[in-house]
DNA sequence: CCTGCGATCTTCT
DNA sequence: GAAGATCGCAGGA
């Protein structure tokens, strides 16, 4: 949550499976700020999809969207409160080999995890890490996050969160380490458009 | 460099 | 039926 969030910035992301074992460290993150907060999954309750985020601190939350990618959160509210951070993108500091096999149309390596959606496919974080530990004491545990290398506070911005439209944008709630070249770029929010003239008058034929 | 748009799961209306 | 905590491609400058 908002104490957690910005304090998360240089930490270590471990991604430990049979292929290898990849380090990320975290440049940029997302408070979400549980049932009262509109820019959050858990807004309108506990649904099958957000449930890992009412569960306890520590955990992941990963949830599917837009029909293909993956996103990563670290619940950090008490058991119940639903509070979590998005961890949006970070700079791969070993394993950049195996991070670029899995996302072999990034440009640099400055963009191998730069998002939240390309973060979670360098990592190969899918639904099966969802309400996993992250900080437990099982050291062999397939993702964790460690102490780092701190960001400093000066070195810390924030800004709306990505995305986030109507009363949920009025708080900034997404932190990044200034100047870091694997942060994302800001996307305001933006409603889709609507797909009117295809079936406005009637199926086509 | 930039802009527009398609991909299609999950949830809510 | 519609929108969403997104990304990568196509096309133009």
């Amino acid at each position: 949550m908002l104490e957690v969030a910005p304090q998360l910035l240089g930490r270590y992301l471990v991604r430990t499976s049979d292929e290898g074992c990849i380090v990320l460290r975290l440049t940029e993150v997302e408070a979400y700020a549980g049932e009262a907060d509109p820019g959050s999954h858990a807004f309108r309750g506990l649904t099958r999809r957000n449930a890992s985020m009412f569960g306890p601190p520590g955990h992941a939350y990963v949830y599917f969207i837009y029909g293909m990618w993956f996103s990563l959160n670290l619940v950090c509210g008490a058991e119940g409160h639903a509070s979590g951070v998005l961890l949006r993108a970070g700079e791969v500091i070993t394993g950049a080999g195996l991070a670029r096999a899995r996302r072999p149309k990034a440009r640099k390596d400055a963009e191998l995890a730069k998002g939240p959606a390309r973060l979670a496919t360098a990592l190969d974080v899918d639904k099966s890490l969802n309400g996993t530990d992250l900080c437990g004491v099982d050291e062999s545990a397939p993702l964790r996050v460690l102490t780092g290398e701190p960001v400093q506070q000066k070195q810390v911005r924030s800004g709306p969160r990505t995305g986030v439209g109507g009363a949920g944008s009025v708080h900034p709630w997404r932190y990044w380490a200034d100047g870091d070249p694997t942060v994302s770029p800001y996307r305001p929010h933006q409603p889709r458009r609507r797909q009117s003239s295809l079936d406005s008058d009637g199926p086509k034929v």
